[in-house]
DNA sequence: TACATACATTAGGTATGACTAAAATATGAT
DNA sequence: ATCATATTTTAGTCATACCTAATGTATGTA
């Protein structure tokens, strides 16, 4: 079932980060990704990713028609579900174990999900209680790719009087990771829906049946509610 | 006292491996250490080695005389040493948290010891509980890279009857670490020499107080204690 | 349908870090 | 002091991964 036949290829340290941006980008319903849009994620030059798409190509982990964008092979999903799985293991790590705040991780995260030792994550996912989902919220692929999504919903979508819990943030910058703290939102809060003003989509939440907040329509639009 | 006025250069991947091979080359009493050892500690070649040196040289992390090896200098020792530090810590964190066994962490740690993060190497000291040794024994070296080694020689120079601790070893291969667990010596060993045979250097060492273990000579020279 | 413009690729260059082969230097033995 | 040998360095190549500048392709608008 799960058994990989053929050897699992090798991919470069900057081969799995083009990868990985591949995958989100595809994530993001369309159909295929564009040169200029992964030079945007990657913050490199359009001719860099041209070069970078060719290999890749020639690895076969993304199906590469020139002019026409990429598509992520099966094969390039399993490989950056890998990385994603490392990324988010050492996210959990270091927010649980080392007290980071979740809006110092992604960085050290970047470097950690690169180690290569495959025992190495194994025992990590243990020891850390073969965790579902990063401080983020974001679901943890299992060793084999599979991944148990919660079903979720922007919490724009709720009506007056709905009830939820924040599951996942869509933007992770530090900037908005660090508002959320302010404010005393966070992974895992009780929330209900107070009121919703039509003229500019902001809403006042009760935070965990305490804290009352105001968000506008922005912050609103990148929190993920499970009900 | 322990400013860096200057901002500490950088070092690639690659020059923070020849510039740890080059330190741990110095300490053997060597004066100057020779492109064909260091040729021979990282497995490349000795063309390789002149070009890296030549690097180096111009960082000033060595002293380099063409054709008369080099030296490491103040800067490249300091450097070293908090490329030492993170990999012991990372053997700590390796053996006491993930349950590696101690021949089992250097190839990981040679991986994590490259990553960038100061803050990370911090909070791991600090989850550690600041350890002053890693699981071979040997001495973790301060952020400012100040080292408190434990006096400590040869088990080979214990007269019969005297006793010691185990504190570290000199060779710590995996196939010498197998065989350590395996006859039941460990880092904190109380041992006593009961015999030792002139003819072939081996001897005879109570380990704890109840079990009786034989040692060669080859055994004997690596392992090092404390009285 | 033609063409301007946005987008993507190729060509050629740079730096790192490895290699082989050839040349230069040091050193020990006679 | 000379010379053979061992050691080290230089010269030239290759692969990765980036860049700029030039060229090629697709697409929507007139």
């Amino acid at each position: 079932m799960h058994q990989n036949i053929r050897q699992m290829l090798e991919l470069t340290y900057s081969e799995e980060n083009y990868l990985k941006a591949i995958f989100h980008l595809s994530e993001e319903g369309k159909k295929s990704v564009s040169t200029n849009d992964i030079s945007a994620e990657m913050k490199t030059r359009p001719a860099s990713v041209s070069d970078m798409l060719r290999k890749l190509g020639e690895k076969e982990v993304i199906e590469y028609r020139k002019y026409y964008g990429v598509h992520i092979t099966e094969e390039g999903k399993k490989l950056a579900l890998q990385t994603i799985r490392k990324h988010r293991l050492w996210e959990v790590f270091l927010v649980e174990k080392l007290n980071f705040s979740w809006d110092e991780v992604h960085e050290v995260a970047d470097e950690l999900e690169h180690i290569k030792s495959k025992i190495l994550i194994q025992r990590l996912d243990e020891y850390l209680g073969f965790p579902k989902f990063d401080p983020h919220g974001d679901p943890i692929p299992d060793e084999y790719g599979d991944v148990r999504s919660r079903p979720r919903l922007p919490l724009s979508e709720l009506e007056i009087n709905a009830t939820g819990q924040i599951v996942a943030v869509k933007d992770s910058s530090a900037a908005f990771l660090r508002y959320l703290d302010k404010v005393g939102a966070y992974i895992g809060a009780r929330i209900k829906v107070m009121d919703k003003v039509e003229f500019d989509g902001s809403i006042e939440i009760l935070v965990d049946n305490k804290k009352s907040i105001f968000m506008s329509k922005e912050v609103v639009n990148n929190i993920l509610i499970m009900q």
